[in-house]
DNA sequence: CTGAATATGTGAAATATATCACGATTGGTC
DNA sequence: GACCAATCGTGATATATTTCACATATTCAG
């Protein structure tokens, strides 16, 4: 079956977790106790959804550390290389493309656009900023199926259109709207602001 | 009844909808069915999460977009200033400063600090970058409950047991890890990576 | 003024997600 | 080698969330 979104969260924070722990002091085995401890879910959880990607463990003893971290790369994808494009290189867009944190999970920024003729041709972080106009050949001569977008929010909608009339499969959204895409196109929001729901309430109820 | 994690952030995307249209085009009123269509939820909901902060719609016609959005500030506490700290002054740290985007739902960051010396003193979207050692008196001077943390994932730990010490009360974390906090303090954790399971997997499955 | 059409509001049902309870298994101890 | 304690695996149960179904309210056309 198919895993869903709130399984593949949980696994990656398993996974960044024993990466953290086992960075610091290497162990061999771990409880679901302690990883539910750590991450304030309950052990069960844990242990389903190991259960879920075929992970069993050993009575008294736990999980192979070692086991975990390979199972959920390769259930997750992370071993594959995803290369990508990533458009607007603006604030955010300048911070995801030199972050090196995403290499891990198999992301790969191979071209970067935008249409601010002061930005096109120079150079950032590596990467020489393409004008848009190049951005449908490149994803078509590439096959890229990924791209990130971090534009204003009023040109999200319609560099979406032309990313999904380009055959673009996956869409990791940090505009603050919500995009209209075709049902096969995944679209993975990241929408910071939403955060300050959850803060602003928090504090007027205190 | 206290509103619950998920419906506080559908409230925040049906006022950043509302916001979006009505600066394109006026509209006085607007159906459930709209919204739902728009942001691909099903009209009942909307209809819930409205009831759920005391808006009443009207038969035939839906509800009046200026009222939605009035509630939704009042209820969230957007109306109020939340004066918030920022630590780590990087690449991330530095996008979120100097966002406009913020400031419409009540976060208003008055001190910016950070470990590196050649970063202290300097300035940076208007605000000068104080050093760490000031943070908790800064903090305690001025009654500060929010921070929004930016440093390195190795010192994130750390540095929010010494907010937690002064009395913050709620950490917005851009940081990779599982924060361990007393349960009166609200860790929203804004996980980009996690983003990547998601994608990592659709792309897989293609 | 009346009827048809279209919304809302909400209890009931369905679905999704998380937790409990407990038998089965393993490792260490005496 | 037998017992004890700790841990897994999982069906049953509980909780949370979403969707359905429909009574009620409102507009507009004729
Ligand atoms: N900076 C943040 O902290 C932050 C936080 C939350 C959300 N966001 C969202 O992320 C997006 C980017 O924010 P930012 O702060 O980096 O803005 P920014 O203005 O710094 O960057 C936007 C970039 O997009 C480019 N651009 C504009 N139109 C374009 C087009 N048609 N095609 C390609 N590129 C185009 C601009 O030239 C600029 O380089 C915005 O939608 C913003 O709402 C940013
Ligand atoms: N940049 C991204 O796109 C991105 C994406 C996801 C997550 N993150 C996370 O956000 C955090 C910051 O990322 P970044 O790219 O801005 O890194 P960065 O290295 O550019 O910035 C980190 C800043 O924190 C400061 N700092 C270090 N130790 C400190 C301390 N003890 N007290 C105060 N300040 C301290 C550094 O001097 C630096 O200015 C990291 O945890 C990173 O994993 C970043």
């Amino acid at each position: 079956m198919r895993l869903k979104r709130v399984v593949l969260e949980r696994l990656m924070r398993y996974h960044r977790f024993l990466s953290q722990t086992t960075a610091s002091k290497p162990i061999q085995t771990i409880t679901s106790a302690q990883i539910a401890e750590a991450l304030d879910i309950d052990p069960t959880q844990v242990r389903k959804d190991f259960g879920a990607i075929g992970l069993v463990g050993i009575g008294r003893v736990g999980y192979q550390v070692e086991d975990v971290c390979c199972a959920v790369r390769t259930v997750m994808g992370f071993d594959k290389e995803n290369p990508a494009v990533l458009i607007g290189v603006g604030q955010l867009g300048g911070a995801l493309l030199t972050y090196p944190g995403f290499e891990k999970y198999g992301l790969s920024i191979t071209a970067v656009f935008d249409s601010d003729p002061a930005k096109t041709g120079r150079s950032k972080a590596g990467h020489t900023i393409r004008s848009i106009r190049s951005l449908k050949p490149y994803i078509r001569k590439h096959g890229i199926m990924l791209a990130i977008l971090c534009t204003p929010v009023e040109v999200s909608q319609t560099i979406a259109d032309r990313l999904v009339s380009v055959g673009i499969k996956a869409i990791w959204n940090f505009t603050p709207t919500d995009l209209a895409v075709p049902p096969d196109v995944l679209v993975r929001d990241e929408h910071i602001s939403l955060g300050l729901s959850e803060i602003a309430y928090h504090l007027k109820k205190l």
